[in-house]
DNA sequence: CTGCATGCTCTAGCCACCAGAGGATCAAGC
DNA sequence: GCTTGATCCTCTGGTGGCTAGAGCATGCAG
């Protein structure tokens, strides 16, 4: 008797109702059985699959990197060197995209450290932005 | 006579055309001189405003944001202190960024660490994001 | 003068959803 | 039994910041 409404199981996984239908739509999660009154009724796996989901978009795999991930989880006796590339991939990602941020926040924090208390015309952030000063 | 195509302003300015006419419809460049036959024409003014809006994108700055750094890059007799509550903002949002995927790029590590050779039933990858483990 | 590069406008697509319209249905309190 | 508010349904359109392409006119080099 695990039967749930999207509302519930939006509740347990902690997400949002669009979300699941948005799901379901492009397929990473299989079409429930309805009720009579056309309503989705799921069971206990979709909560499962469903915070899956949302731990991987948590992490940042974009949602095909997902798809494959799902497709693997579902498929045990397949090899899972795909899993090992994705996660290698999306590491890499995050690692570049690290490196980029913190770039930027040294120029952020230069143009903060010397914030004007005066006119446009003196301001430091406009300043630098105009790319007149280094 | 520095009048400029779209061609070589994008040049000028390292952007794409269509980016130049994306800026101009939503109001962030001006409506340039057009030629007889119907081209855009543009003034040295125009590279600078451009290098200045590519620059802040390149920082993160969301559009509305740069549409108030350059309404007070034009009118510097204003009060700037707008200027540096954006880039104070845009700092922090760039910060809290950074420790987010900070966090991310540990729980990648860790995945990729321990990556499996054998089948997904066993694979570190889908095992953590499937929550069974820790 | 031929052919390719560049320009024009307009529309649609990307990603991963979120919001709202307009309507049906359910559950709880009186 | 009735009302009220929550939840559900489908469908459409919006977000941000561009990018790609269609279909056409024009410019420039060999």
């Amino acid at each position: 008797m695990s039967a749930l409404s999207i509302g519930k199981l939006a509740k347990a996984a902690d997400v949002k109702v669009p979300t699941i239908r948005f799901y379901e739509q492009i397929g990473l999660l299989p079409e429930p059985a309805r009720a009579d009154n056309d309503r989705r009724v799921y069971e206990a796996p979709a909560v499962r699959r469903l915070a899956f989901i949302k731990h991987a978009r948590q992490l940042g795999f974009p949602i095909e990197a997902i798809r494959t991930l799902l497709d693997l989880a579902d498929n045990p006796e397949r090899a899972c060197d795909d899993a090992n590339i994705i996660a290698q991939e999306q590491l890499m990602a995050v690692e570049s995209k690290i490196a980029q941020l913190e770039a930027l926040r040294a120029e952020l924090r230069r143009m903060v450290a010397t914030g004007c208390q005066g006119f446009a015309s003196d301001c430091r952030v406009i300043e630098t932005l105009s790319g007149s000063a280094s």
